[in-house]
RNA sequence: GGUCGGAUGGCCGAGUGGCUAGGCACAGGUCUGCAAAACCUUUUACAGCGGUUCGAAUCCGCUUCCGACCUCCA
């Protein structure tokens, strides 16, 4: 494909991608809801729309990327309470609810820049955009598709129906909906107040109890978990824009819900394009409290978790998920990740070598079409574990080049060079980690380096197989190279 | 129960009718005082049964298993 192509969840087809405003791009993720630290779950959609906005970047788009932070609580299903999740954090800890959305949105900003994962142009809170809220749900009320009963406002969703298709998005009958609707445990608050089970809620009656409230045309209260994403896309984007994204588990209800809601007001569909990243699993199970098996990023990046066999880096992670293609199920486990490591460092590797590389008059091989299959990759719905086993070929053929058993000309090397710093650099994010050592280390292993090179020549191996021996147990891998030796910290 | 999506070699993971995915591991080799590292080469596959076709991992049907969602979710 030679331009870019995108999968609609919409649509459920693969589609040519066309932007609103010529070369402007409009996106829309959703963030996260701050109650409690980031676990793995959090950064696949992170690093899946940076690559998407920095390909835009690259095609020569400008792309205003909102991405929201919810700090507005909403109803706790599974507690018999139903009371406000971050307020119930909060009164766990004993702070403040905003000093947990606080503390949590740090946290989680913290590991996606680790990530290499840009800002948002815009990082809108879900607090601070009440009245906008208010007003939207005032608009729906107007245009009739909601109803307000003791102070909370539902979506008639039956209402809706009749003239819209409302389970589209993620293939839903309501006829189904309503059949399997309150046939659970689950019991909502309010549930007998609205005048159809599917109905949702865009403003809810706050109770004394809770600390997160607002004043609005219906009394005291806050805002429905849908309204919030409808609102702030509106407000930063307009009324309708290019792309929107996030998990597919928020197909239903969230982007179902802002897709109803937008619609009530605007008329239309707010998005363009929906796309949906998939879940991930662990060790070929999902993660969940129950299975005791949800990771926390710093816990992997830290190595400090008992499934965890060791540390695994920022841009390991990152990598490894884009060896796998966003819209399929991704399988965490030692085994993958430390394959992931490896890999990543070989590329690194070639990378570095591409630079040095010596021209012939020939070449043996066709890097411009290594470069032309990594971009009908990446144009086919991002299809990144494409895109990355070209760059292995690149690498591939930097060392084989590099060892001198192969020929590339000058114009080869520059597409090379383009290719990794292009691709893997700029496109995928994919860059080295700093070195965790310092000056002071630096000098030291080289002093400790030069002694044992020193040994050698000597052919004194009993010392040099000693300092060898002696940083190994202290953790150093030192590796003998053609043009001297090299450590690392393992 | 309803809706949707899966099942690919030891592990992860692309591929949608004929042509190598790729990474890691394993194995062989190069290099090396030795070892490691690095690099090169390389074997094993398409859940099961049936059908369509000259030809199926790919299309169709059935079966088995797995997952997600069904008003907290990334």
């Amino acid at each position: 494909m030679t331009t870019l192509h995108l999968y609609n969840t919409y649509s459920r087809k693969t589609e040519e991608f066309r932007s609103i405003h010529d070369k402007i791009v409009g996106l829309y993720v959703c963030g996260p809801t701050v109650y409690g630290p980031p676990h793995l779950g959090h950064v696949r959609g992170p690093v899946v729309f940076d690559v998407l906005r920095r390909y835009f970047l690259h095609l020569g788009y400008k792309v205003r990327h909102v991405r929201n932070i919810t700090d507005v609580g909403h109803i706790v299903g599974d507690a018999d309470d139903g009371e406000d999740k971050l307020q119930k954090q909060a009164a766990l800890e004993q702070i403040q609810p905003m000093e947990v959305a606080q503390i949590y949105t740090l946290s989680y900003n913290e590991m996606i820049r680790q990530m290499n994962v840009l800002p948002p142009s815009i990082e809108p809170l879900a607090s601070g955009h009440i009245i906008e809220q208010i007003e939207m749900i005032e608009s729906i009320i107007k245009a009739g598709f909601a109803y307000e009963v003791h102070g909370s406002v539902y979506f008639d969703v039956i209402g809706y129906s009749k003239n819209h298709e409302y389970g589209k998005l993620s293939g839903r009958v309501l006829d189904d909906l309503m059949a399997g609707a309150g046939n659970e445990s689950r019991e909502l608050e309010g549930q007998d107040e609205k005048r159809n089970a599917n109905d949702f809620a865009l403003w809810k009656k706050a109770t004394p109890e809770h600390i997160m409230q607002w004043s609005s045309p219906w009394g005291k209260g806050y805002p429905g978990w849908h309204i919030e994403c409808s609102a702030m896309s509106r407000k930063y984007l307009g009324d309708t824009f290019d792309i929107h994204g996030g998990g597919m588990d928020l197909l239903f209800p969230h982007h179902t819900g802002e897709i109803a809601q937008s619609t009530a007001c605007t008329g239309h569909n707010p998005a363009n394009y929906w796309m949906h990243h998939n879940m991930i699993t662990i060790n070929g199970q999902k993660m969940a409290k129950s299975l005791n098996n949800g990771i926390q990023v710093t816990e992997l990046f830290s190595g400090n978790h008992p499934l965890l066999e060791q540390a695994y880096s920022p841009m390991t992670l990152r990598f490894f998920i884009l060896m796998a293609h966003y819209r399929g199920t991704l399988d965490f486990s030692n085994e993958a990740l430390k394959a992931a490591e490896k890999g990543l460092q070989r590329l690194f590797n070639a990378a570095e070598l591409a630079k040095n590389l010596v021209a012939s008059d020939s070449s043996d091989f066709d890097i411009k079409s290594i470069e032309t299959s990594i971009y009908a990759s990446l144009n086919d719905d991002l299809n990144t574990p494409q895109a990355i086993a070209q760059l292995f070929e690149a690498a591939r053929i930097t060392n084989v080049v590099n060892d001198g058993k192969g020929k590339i000309n000058a114009e080869g090397i520059q597409l090379l060079q383009h290719i990794f710093s292009e691709i893997l650099t700029n496109i995928l994010g994919i860059i080295p980690e700093s070195n965790t050592s310092n000056n002071a280390l630096d000098g030291v292993m080289q002093m400790l380096l030069n002694m044992r090179k020193q040994a050698k020549e000597e052919k004194n191996y009993a010392l040099s197989d000693q300092i060898r021996n002696q940083l190994s147990e202290l953790g150093f891998e030192i590796k003998d190279g053609k043009d001297g030796s090299s450590w690392s910290l393992v």
